[in-house]
DNA sequence: CCAAAAGTGTTGCCGGTACACCCATGG
DNA sequence: CCATGGGTGTACCGGCAACACTTTTGG
């Protein structure tokens, strides 16, 4: 997860997951994909709202969070040598600044339900990539490891991946069947 | 589902789905109890956050909107002559005021899937009920009819409902015997 | 020839769905 | 005795989980 170090009061030295205010005529959907371009340089990738929060005592009523999956390898962090943009692990980070934990932690179990009913995991995964890339996904995400034979027919069977033609050849082994998205948007199975 | 009949601008005269400012120092959630209490006399009935929408123009930067599942039975509805809250079918009814059509169907779609996997139903039924009108709340909602024997093989055995052993004689028929909800308030199973 | 990852089928179980008849009561 | 809703069991099907060996490559 994409982390900014506070150098502001409050919480100033902790870690906090970024965000902003909402300007005036911007919508929720246009003020979540500024933010997430202006910190990560991405667009076009899966982004959706996750919850509502209260922030009593804050310089605003409520915060509306959401939350978005990116390749890591497309981002280009914004060089801010005060606030030091940072990606982080999502598992066993020390505590955040406003309790921000129960927003990562409301964020990872919406992915894991995510993960079982929709394509969403393209967002995290480059144009063409390997079975063996994606199920490493998916584990990493839902902590725990998955059969290969039944995570393959489960994925192509139900057709959100499809075969490119191209194999990749890498190290000391039979090559790999390079596989693309069917779709790159959002879908419900 | 309840609608107020709009009184002032902007909208006087349509019908809306109820609503209110948050105060100072008050959390979302219990702005909602309050204005769930307020506008029926209920509480203690399943109630959670559903989205928060843009409201550009209105009073508010955003509204955040909730829904609640209410035995219609047990509520008293604020006698107000002016805005005139009533109980509306959800289903076949006009547009209402703001757009709030989406939120209406929003919180459907919600309930349907919710029903799938957890026991809210408690929220529409009273302490004691038979296993007919248990079936009749799932058919309205999921709009379309159910197998007798199926249904209650499931709900009884998923344990969310028990027989109290008490039946109900009611008309030229074999009485039926009266459940209750093993726990009142939300599980996932 | 060895190491390393890619690739591939079959079996059993469980949950969900379809389906039809007898029971208790009031009038 | 008739009409009305209450109550019950079985059989089939499809999806999911468990499980082990062969293939292709580089060194």
């Amino acid at each position: 997860m994409l982390l900014i170090e506070r150098a502001a009061e409050p919480c100033a030295g902790t870690w906090a997951l970024p965000g902003g205010l909402l300007r005036d005529a911007e919508s929720l959907d246009e003020a979540a994909s500024r933010k997430l371009a202006d910190e990560t340089g991405v667009s076009d990738v899966f982004l959706e709202q996750l919850f509502t929060f209260d922030n009593q005592g804050g310089r605003a009523n409520v915060v509306v969070t959401y939350f978005a999956l990116v390749d890591v390898a497309r981002t280009r962090l914004r060089p801010d040598l005060e606030w030091r943009p940072a990606w982080h692990p999502v598992r066993g980070v020390g505590p955040l600044a406003f309790g921000n934990e129960r927003i990562v932690a409301y964020a990872e179990e919406r992915l894991r339900n995510k993960l079982e009913y929709t394509n969403v995991v393209y967002s995290l995964l480059p144009a063409r990539f390997t079975l063996t890339e994606m199920q490493r996904v998916y584990e990493a995400i839902l902590g725990e490891v998955i059969d290969k034979r039944n995570f393959r027919r489960r994925v192509v069977g139900l057709g959100i991946v499809r075969e490119t033609g191209e194999t990749e050849k890498l190290g000391a082994h039979r090559p790999a069947m390079l596989y693309e998205f069917t779709r790159r948007e959002p879908m419900v199975l």
